[in-house]
DNA sequence: AAAGTAATCAACCGCAGGTTG
DNA sequence: CCAACCTGCGGTTGATTACTT
């Protein structure tokens, strides 16, 4: 492929991931192009924000869905179609792009076991396909188990996860995006996946005065207190973070923050 | 144990809408 | 008001992992 030169693409290495930490907690999760710039990342805003959102991001659980998140998938998506960046708003820790794969997934196999179960009807099949993991899940006797029977889902298995949403419209009529997580009041306990980076992080602001002092942050994601996570990038020793979390230059920096 | 297939996840792309100068 | 730029969204693809034969 014809690649822009000198812009990276890929997976993200740990060194790579730690850098962009560092300069979102510098600059706040807004200004994505300028993060990509100032961070030395060869990577495009885009990128980078991608890979905070959907990654890096301190509020993620990571792991299954749980049958209260499958059903509130289920209703959400009837209510506003394709939007996942609308439903994942209302799925604290989850990804518009984690619930448009698990959507994906789980529809396809949906779409299948209709396929096959078209001949000998059978109503519980997708309900019970969906909770597959959840003995517990009350899908098929509550009323989202209409959902998954919507014309939408029985046509063509070509668009088996597209129904377009029923309310679209309706909906959300010129609602504004805000691109921040819109974290709710939540019983559940939250699993959190970047606990060793954000306590190295903590760690490295407290002993590190040179950067301190551009710490005036604006995103509140500063305030989770990740408590797990599956990267053995944090779990690198604190000298070994630090000197990831060096990537530029005293005379690098103040040129960029000085104009 | 190896090969083939399916499932899952991370990341890219193009577009639309918003913001700013 | 307009053009340029930036951000966010939804769709899609490719790589990796898990499962089956």
């Amino acid at each position: 492929m014809m690649e822009k030169e000198g812009v990276r693409k890929g997976p993200w290495t740990e060194q790579e991931d730690v850098q962009l930490v560092l300069y979102v907690n510098l600059f706040g999760d807004r200004r994505w192009d300028f993060i990509a710039k100032v961070s030395g990342l060869k990577r495009t805003g885009k990128s980078c924000r991608l890979r905070w959102v959907n990654y890096l991001h301190p509020g993620l659980k990571r792991g299954k869905m749980t049958p209260h998140e499958e059903r509130l998938v289920l209703e959400l998506h009837s209510k506003y179609g394709n939007r996942w960046s609308r439903i994942a708003r209302k799925l604290p820790g989850r990804t518009d792009n984690e619930i448009k794969n698990y959507w994906r997934t789980h529809m396809r196999k949906m779409a299948q076991e209709r396929k096959k179960g078209a001949a000998s009807p059978s109503p519980s099949v997708s309900a019970s396909s969906l909770s597959s993991n959840s003995s517990s899940s009350s899908i098929s006797n509550s009323p989202t188990a209409e959902l998954i029977s919507t014309p939408a889902l029985q046509a063509k298995e070509r668009s088996f996860y597209d129904t377009g949403g029923m309310e679209l419209v309706a909906a959300a009529p010129g609602e504004k995006k805000t691109g921040a997580l819109e974290l709710e009041a939540e019983e559940s306990p939250k699993v959190y996946s970047m606990e060793d980076i954000w306590k190295d992080f903590e760690f490295s602001q407290e002993n590190s005065n040179q950067l301190m002092s551009c710490q005036a942050v604006a995103s509140p994601i500063w305030d989770y207190c990740p408590t797990d996570h599956p990267l053995q990038l944090w779990s690198m020793d604190d000298e070994e973070s630090r000197m990831l979390m060096q990537p530029m230059g005293d005379d690098h920096f103040h040129s960029f923050m000085t104009g």
